[in-house]
DNA sequence: AGCACGCCGACT
DNA sequence: GTCGGCGTGCTC
C-alpha cells in the first residue's frame, strides 16, 4: 500500500512512502501523522491520500517507520482549511498542515490529555464552613463544588479559581487531589449558562443583536462600533446564544488584546470552561486546551492569531476582535491572516462570523459596501459616557520640551487638578531615536540595517529595533573624533524626563516594550492606573489596545504626524486607526475625555475629517482614492521577497526571475509585474532585500499565474543564493 | 530547510 | 598531516 505524505520542508511537493500491508491494523486515514525517514532524518508527517500509483518506482519507496494516530489528529474540514490556505498563501502544503497542530503533536507526542491532578471537594464540604472574609477560598470551593467528578488546576483558573489556596483547603481537609484523566465533556445545562446577568441592549444594539439572532448558516458580519458602544456586550450576548444551542465559540484576538481584563470578562458572565491560547502557555497547556476544544469540552476559544486552526467539536460561532489589526497577519514562514482564514472557515463550517472594530481595515468595509458582509452599526457610546472632544494643536512655531508643547503642559496641569488622569501617546520607544555628532552631523547607524541606533537610557546602550542589534554608548564621533554626540529626537525615555521635571509631586508611568518586559511590571501599573489617583501615563501602541482607563480625561498624541507621509500605501490608514484607538482610551465612563493632537500639519485634510466627522467618513474618502488608483482592495496584491547576504544578488534573481516568467508565460490580463525594487529598508539584520510586486485586477487570474511563478523561482540556479517568499495579500511592503 | 558529500586553508 | 570552511545536490 502507498501513503502519500505530507511533510514539513520548504518543497512544494508531497512523498509517497509504501505501508507493508502486513503491519496494518485500521486502514490509515487522511490527516493522522506518521513517522517516517526522510534523507538522513526522521520526520513527523501528515497522510494526505492513498494513491493506487506512485510516480516513483515502488522500489524508490520507503516504508512508513510508523502511524501515529487511530483517529486523525487534523479533522476533514481543517485539512481542506488548511489545502485551501497553502494554495492560496502559496505555502508548501506540508509546512501549511504541520503548523495546523500544537508544536507536542508536531513532534510525534500523543494525541491524549496528561494522566493529571485533579481536585474535588471532599464529600459534605461546603462553603458555609469558610470564614466569610475568605473570598477567595469560597469562590475555590464553590468552583470545586460545580465539579463533583474533578476538575484540574487550569480548568479551575479558566473559570477563575486561585489555585495555590487549593492545598489551603486540602489542610482544612475540605478538598482532596486525586489521579484522573479529565471527565467527559462537560455538559452544562442550558439555563446555567449564565453566571451573571447580561446587561440591557439599548437600542443599536438590540437592533445588531436582532440581525446576528436570526442568522442561519455562514453569514459574516462587520460589527463598527466606535469605542464604548458596546461591542464586546454584543460578542457576549452572541456566544450566550452559541451555548444555548450547545455550540461551541471561537473568539480571535490581536496579539496584545489578549488581557486579563478580557478574560475576566468572558469568565465572569459565563459558567462553562473559557480556555485562552496566549504566548505564556506551555506546549502541554496548549495541547490540553487544543484536546479540550477538540472533545468540545472547552465551550469557549479566546486566542491570538494561530487559534484560527483550533479543532472544533461543534462550532457554533467565530468573532474576531479588533479585525484591522495587522497582528492577524502572520508576517514570517506561513503567511496567513488569521481573519481572512476566518471567514474561510466559517463559510466550510457553516456557521456566523463577527468582525469587530472601530476602525474596520478598508478591505472588512469594502466587503460590507459590495454586501458580501452585513454591515451592523454602533454609533452611540453605551450608558452615559460622552464622545470625546477632539482638537488639533497646531505646533508650528511653538517651542517643544521633549516633545510637549507649553500649552499641552497647561492643559495637563488643568486635568490633575480635577483629579483625573492624563494619556500621553508617543509611538517611539527609547530615549531617542538617533544619537548625533555636534561636529559632523554623523548618526550612529547600525552595522547591519539602513537604520539608526536608538539611544536608551536605562539601561545606557544603543539598540536598533530592527535587527536587535544592542552595543554600548560610543564616548567619541567615529567620523571625527570628536566628543560632543547628543541625542536628536524624542523617545517614550526623554518624554518620561521631561515630565518628571514638569509634575515632580505626580507619578509618571512608563508603558512601553522595555518597561514591561517583566509580566508583573505592566500589572503593577496597570494596578496603580486603576486606583484612579491623579497619573501621568506615558507610551507606545501597548497603550492603546486592550486596556480600559475609566479615570483618564486627557489624551494627547505626541507625534500626530509620523505616519501621515509613509511611502507605504497603507500609512493613512494605519495612522486613522492608530489615533482613533489612542483616543478611545479617554473617559470611557462619566467623565468626558478630551482627545489632543499635536501636529505641524493642522490643515491635513486626514487629520480634519476624523476629527470633525468619523472614521467611516475618513474610511469612504481613502476608498475612493484606492480605487482611483486602483490600490487594494480594489485590486490584489502579492509581493515576492528575495533577500541575499551580497547588495544587487536579490534585486537581480527577481529581475531574471520575471523576465523569464514573462517570456514563459503570458501574463494574463489585468497581471502587472512592478519591479524588481530594493526594499524600503534595503538592508536589514545584514541581508540586503529586494521585492517584486504582483498586481492584478482579479483574484483567479493571479493565482493561476503565480503556480508558474513559484516554479520558476525554485528552478532558478540562483534560488540557493537568494532567500524568497512569496507573500500574498501583503499588509506591508517593509 | 536540513543534512551529507566534497574539495581547499590554518592548526591541535 | 587533519579539522572545518561553505558550494551544491537531494530529500519518496
Amino acid at each position: 500500500m502507498i501513503l502519500r505524505i505530507a511533510l514539513p520542508t520548504p518543497l512544494h511537493r508531497l512523498f509517497d512512502y509504501q505501508l507493508p500491508l502486513s503491519s496494518l491494523s485500521t486502514p490509515p486515514r487522511r490527516g493522522c501523522r506518521v513517522r517516517v525517514p526522510f534523507g538522513a532524518r526522521e520526520m513527523i508527517g501528515l497522510i494526505v491520500d492513498t494513491p493506487e500509483q506512485s510516480d516513483l518506482p515502488l522500489a524508490k519507496l520507503k516504508p512508513v517507520h510508523e502511524i501515529l494516530d487511530l483517529e486523525p489528529v487534523v479533522d476533514p474540514t481543517l485539512f481542506e482549511l488548511g489545502q485551501w490556505a497553502a494554495r492560496y498563501y502559496q505555502h508548501p502544503l506540508g509546512d501549511a498542515l504541520i503548523q495546523l497542530l500544537p508544536v507536542l503533536l508536531r513532534q510525534g507526542r500523543a494525541a491524549e490529555f496528561a494522566h493529571a491532578t485533579l481536585w474535588r471537594a471532599i464529600p459534605g464540604a461546603e462553603t458555609a464552613r469558610l470564614s466569610s472574609t475568605a473570598h477567595r477560598q469560597r469562590e475555590l470551593l464553590q468552583i470545586l463544588l460545580e465539579h463533583p467528578k474533578g476538575i484540574s488546576p487550569d480548568a479551575i483558573r479558566a473559570e477563575g479559581g486561585h489555585t495555590p489556596l487549593l492545598k489551603t483547603l486540602a489542610e482544612k481537609q475540605l478538598a482532596e487531589a486525586f489521579q484522573n484523566r479529565p471527565a467527559d465533556s462537560a455538559t452544562i445545562p442550558v439555563d446555567q449558562v449564565l453566571r451573571e446577568p447580561k446587561l440591557t441592549l439599548h437600542d443599536e444594539q438590540a437592533a445588531a443583536m436582532e440581525r446576528i439572532t436570526s442568522a442561519q448558516g455562514f453569514t459574516p458580519f462587520l460589527l463598527y462600533g466606535v469605542t464604548g458602544s458596546g461591542k464586546t456586550e454584543i460578542y457576549l450576548q452572541a456566544i450566550e446564544q452559541t451555548l444555548n444551542a450547545g455550540k461551541q465559540a471561537l473568539v480571535l484576538v490581536p496579539e496584545i488584546g489578549l488581557t486579563p481584563q478580557t478574560l475576566a470578562r468572558f469568565r465572569s458572565r459565563f459558567r462553562v470552561p473559557v480556555h485562552a491560547l496566549h504566548s505564556n502557555l506551555t506546549d502541554r497547556e496548549r495541547l490540553d486546551t487544543w484536546l479540550h476544544a477538540r472533545r468540545g469540552s472547552a465551550r469557549i476559544i479566546i486566542g491570538t492569531r494561530s487559534a484560527i486552526f483550533t479543532p472544533l467539536q461543534n462550532p457554533g460561532l467565530i468573532i474576531v476582535d479588533e479585525e484591522h489589526d495587522s497582528s492577524f497577519k502572520q508576517q514570517d514562514g506561513f503567511r496567513y491572516h488569521a481573519r481572512d482564514l476566518a471567514v474561510v472557515r466559517a463559510n466550510r463550517e457553516q456557521i456566523p462570523i463577527i468582525l469587530g472594530s472601530a476602525t474596520p481595515a478598508l478591505e472588512t468595509l469594502h466587503n460590507a459596501h459590495s454586501g458580501r458582509y452585513q454591515q451592523l452599526n454602533l454609533t452611540r457610546r453605551a450608558g452615559n459616557a460622552t464622545a470625546p472632544r477632539f482638537e488639533l494643536l497646531d505646533i508650528r512655531q511653538q517651542p517643544l520640551d521633549a516633545g510637549l508643547s507649553d500649552e499641552l503642559i497647561r492643559r495637563m496641569h488643568q486635568h490633575l487638578a480635577a483629579g483625573t488622569q492624563v494619556m500621553l501617546f508617543l509611538n517611539r520607544r527609547g530615549f531617542s531615536p538617533s544619537l548625533i555628532c555636534n561636529q559632523c552631523a554623523t548618526i550612529v547607524d547600525c552595522t547591519r540595517c539602513d537604520a539608526h541606533m536608538t539611544l536608551h537610557r536605562t539601561p545606557p546602550h544603543l539598540h536598533c529595533h530592527h535587527c536587535d542589534r544592542q552595543t554600548p554608548i560610543p564616548r567619541a564621533c567615529l567620523h571625527c573624533g570628536s566628543s560632543e554626540l547628543r541625542p536628536l529626537g524624542i523617545g517614550t525615555e526623554r518624554a518620561e524626563d521631561a515630565l518628571k521635571r514638569h509634575f515632580p509631586d505626580t507619578p509618571v508611568l512608563r508603558v512601553d516594550r522595555d518597561s514591561t518586559t517583566r509580566k508583573a511590571a505592566l500589572e503593577k501599573i496597570m494596578h496603580q492606573v486603576h486606583s484612579g489617583e491623579p497619573c501621568i501615563l506615558i507610551g507606545t501602541q501597548m497603550l492603546a489596545k486592550g486596556h480600559h482607563f475609566p479615570r483618564v480625561t486627557l489624551v494627547a498624541i505626541l507625534d500626530a504626524d509620523a505616519g501621515l507621509f509613509s511611502a507605504d500605501f497603507r500609512g493613512m490608514e494605519r495612522t486613522a486607526q492608530l489615533i482613533l484607538q489612542v483616543a478611545g482610551r479617554a473617559g470611557r465612563a462619566e467623565h468626558p475625555g478630551e482627545v489632543v493632537l499635536q501636529t505641524l500639519h493642522a490643515e491635513h485634510p486626514m487629520l480634519q475629517t476624523l476629527i470633525g466627522s468619523n472614521y467611516l467618513s475618513f474610511a469612504g474618502q481613502e476608498l475612493r482614492l484606492r480605487r482611483a488608483a486602483a490600490l487594494p482592495p480594489f485590486t490584489y496584491h502579492a509581493l515576492l521577497r528575495g533577500e541575499a547576504t551580497r547588495q544587487g544578488w536579490a534585486e537581480q534573481f527577481l529581475r531574471e526571475l520575471g523576465q523569464q516568467v514573462r517570456e514563459q508565460h503570458k501574463l494574463p490580463e489585468g497581471v502587472q509585474l512592478i519591479g524588481p525594487f530594493p526594499a524600503p529598508m534595503e538592508k536589514r539584520g545584514g541581508l540586503f532585500r529586494a521585492q517584486l510586486l504582483i498586481t492584478a485586477g482579479q483574484r483567479s487570474a493571479l493565482h493561476a499565474w503565480l503556480d508558474a511563478l513559484i516554479l520558476q523561482a525554485q528552478q532558478h540556479p540562483q534560488g540557493r543564493r537568494v532567500r524568497w517568499v512569496l507573500d500574498v495579500d501583503p499588509i506591508d511592503n517593509y
